[in-house]
DNA sequence: GTGCTTGTTGGCCA
DNA sequence: GTGGCCAACAAGCA
């Protein structure tokens, strides 16, 4: 499932396993909401024969390249996984995409199918890829653009504002609600009511969890967590947010759960004010 | 059966 | 035109 991290997760599983490789089979199920926008019989001309050059991760989608100029995006949605199956494996029910080599078979798997394969057959970046707003980490996101976003979204409550990719690209329900609670505001409060530190701390957090989260699920390196979660520590709201009687990690006081922004929201009133 | 679920989009309304 | 809200999409799970 997919995040930011999960994503980067996801591609490395890929990645280690068949970078290099060249696709002898294509297998797919034509007609699967997943290709919606995306002509399969195109997607298996360019990519029989292609060898699997490299890959990349932004936001919550993930981008392969092929020899020939192609290139194969992936959005996980709710639901999508990939995978790294025997090279005879037969695609099952919700396998909507698989990826023949010699040594494996390259799985997209995705029961809801909310997510999406994208293909593009071109010298240069589709636009679907370029188009990705800057990552947490990168330059581009400075206090002036956060405080900017945040006054044009005044009236929103800050997990709404969080969900948005276009300038929170990657987070997702639980990474926004593991960053408010690091930063230690109210989910609710509206964007617009802010103060100067405030907007700074937010920031702060906003890079903290998106790099820590990285490093945590996705691993370092060329190494790869042999589970999504397997080092997420119990520290992290994460553990605690879908628990009935969950509590605070810091405070150990019960923590409250409601819906905002139209999503199941989490967080710990001792320490997350409405107003401070 | 009911009521959830790590996401996105289009339509409606102010 | 802009911003905010919500239903819909689909399948599985408790």
């Amino acid at each position: 499932m997919p995040e930011l991290a999960e994503a980067e997760f996801y591609r490395k599983r890929w990645d280690l396993a068949a970078r290099g490789a060249v696709v002898t089979g294509v297998l797919m199920h034509d007609h699967a909401k997943v290709f919606r926008g995306t002509d399969p019989a195109v997607v298996r001309r360019h990519l029989t024969q292609a060898r699997f050059l490299d890959s990349q991760a932004a936001a919550k989608q993930i981008l392969f390249r092929f020899s020939g100029d192609s290139w194969l995006g992936v959005h996980l949605g709710m639901s999508g996984e990939l995978r790294v199956e025997a090279p005879g494996y037969i695609p099952q029910k919700h396998d909507h995409l698989a990826l023949v080599m010699a040594g494996h078979t390259l799985v997209f798997t995705d029961p809801r199918m909310f997510g999406r394969v994208q293909f593009h057959h071109d010298p240069t970046a589709p636009t679907w890829w370029t188009d990705i707003a800057p990552a947490l980490n990168s330059p581009a996101f400075t206090p002036e653009a956060l405080a900017a976003f945040l006054a044009r979204r005044a009236r929103a409550p800050l997990k709404a504002v969080l969900l948005m990719q276009e300038r929170f690209p990657g987070i997702g329900n639980w990474m926004a609600d593991e960053i408010l609670w690091r930063a230690g505001l109210h989910p609710k409060r509206l964007a617009g009511s802010l103060s100067p530190a405030e907007v700074r701390t937010l920031r702060r957090e906003c890079r903290h969890v998106a790099r820590l989260a990285l490093t945590t699920i996705a691993g370092k390196g060329d190494t790869l967590p042999p589970d999504l979660n397997a080092h997420i520590p119990q520290t992290w709201l994460f553990w605690h947010r879908w628990e009935k009687d969950g509590r605070c990690p810091k405070t150990h006081t019960p923590l409250a759960r409601e819906d905002v922004g139209g999503r199941t929201t989490c967080w710990c009133p001792a320490r997350q004010k409405l107003h401070p």
